[in-house]
DNA sequence: CCGAATTCAGAATGGCCGTTCTGATATTAG
DNA sequence: CTAATATCAGAACGGCCATTCTGAATTCGG
């Protein structure tokens, strides 16, 4: 009797938790056993080895990320710069309960300078992150919220960066409250002068 | 015969741009032997074991950046916005000649989770750099150089989260002129509205 | 209820790597 | 020049871990 796809997929789900808080080489394939309730024969005969279960979950963590961007900054309909400052808002909520950066950020450092398909994930993942930015900066640029030193491709860089530069500083201990005043300041940086939308709900976290 | 601090010196930079290039968990002893020149029996005696030479590696990082970020953004006659530039200019080369990113960064995913020592090096690390972007951004709200929708805290959140955002960048295959072309967009995004000294430079090196 | 196939848990395997050991070589002091 | 000390290169050790193997337990078709 094969296994269910829901069986399979909690336990990418729970592998997914796992080597996004240890990493691949500091997670054994005990403490993949453990976490996610298949044993070794399970694990091998469903996935192949050891990188296999990191790839799916790795892909898991992508499909994620991809529909919360895409259904917070493709919608034509939302504000864009209050859609940008909820995506982030997940992303820093999600990092600061789980204590850990961006999944496929902190995979970089580690695997991706040796394994070709782990770099071609995060080159794709990037691409798509950049696309979505790129939507809602657009969106932003015609409506006046963005200040006019800046292009939408500027914004872009801007949010790209920001986007892995606090993977980084969640990795280091930063707190939610860290991180939520740097969103703030990002987005007070890139609107124009007194604009409402982005001074709006400033006052709410920022030291 | 003791070594003279000369070749420890040069041993540790070598084991410093080695373990900056490959990590840690990566770099086998003998890599360490091959790259510094000492053997195993030169390296354990003279530095205690792999660990060792590593946090010295990682101590003679923070000493250069140290040097740098102090040097350029401590001088109160400099314009504090170039300043700012040169400083990462001078990172952005690094890393694009290197192809990696910020070597203090790339460890906090591999060891520091592990490792308290290192934790409390990059703890210190960011402390420092917050100091110096810190009295940049004083003088530069000072002089009218920042956007007022921004408080000099506000700044230094920006650049230091952009200094992480782009050594994810650089590790994740940015070229030198995608890093440049943050690095203006952001300091535009900080600059007053039509404030020359950051527009001067701007038109060299953006798409 | 039975027998064949599947799934299990844990033991064996093989390789890798940090560290230590060893016997040879070079260096220095007298 | 000689003997003692320091340094060398590489072999041996020990631990860790991904993977495979094995014999027991369980499931499932008839």
């Amino acid at each position: 009797m094969a296994r269910t796809q829901a069986e399979i997929e909690t336990a990418v789900l729970a592998a997914r938790d796992l080597f996004w808080r240890t990493g691949f080489d500091e997670t054994s394939i005990d403490d993949v056993v453990a976490a996610t309730g298949f044993n070794r024969y399970a694990l091998y005969s469903e996935f192949g080895g050891k990188r296999e279960v990191f790839l799916a979950a790795l892909d898991r963590y992508h499909l994620e990320r991809k529909q919360i961007f895409m259904a917070g900054l493709a919608d034509e309909a939302a504000p864009p710069i209050d859609a940008i400052r909820d995506v982030f808002e997940f992303c820093i909520d999600e990092m600061a309960s789980r204590g850990t950066g961006c999944f496929m950020c902190n995979v970089a450092g580690e695997i991706a300078a040796r394994d070709p398909v782990v770099r071609e994930r995060i080159a794709t993942y990037l691409e798509q992150i950049n696309l979505a930015f790129g939507m809602a900066l657009e969106r932003a640029a015609e409506r006046g919220e963005l200040n006019t030193n800046l292009s939408p491709t500027d914004g872009v860089r801007i949010f790209v960066t920001l986007i892995m530069g606090l993977g980084m500083a969640a990795q280091h201990g930063a707190d939610r409250q860290d991180m939520l005043a740097t969103l703030e300041a990002t987005l007070a940086s890139i609107s124009p002068l007194g604009d409402p939308s982005a001074r709006a709900r400033r006052k709410k976290s920022v030291n």
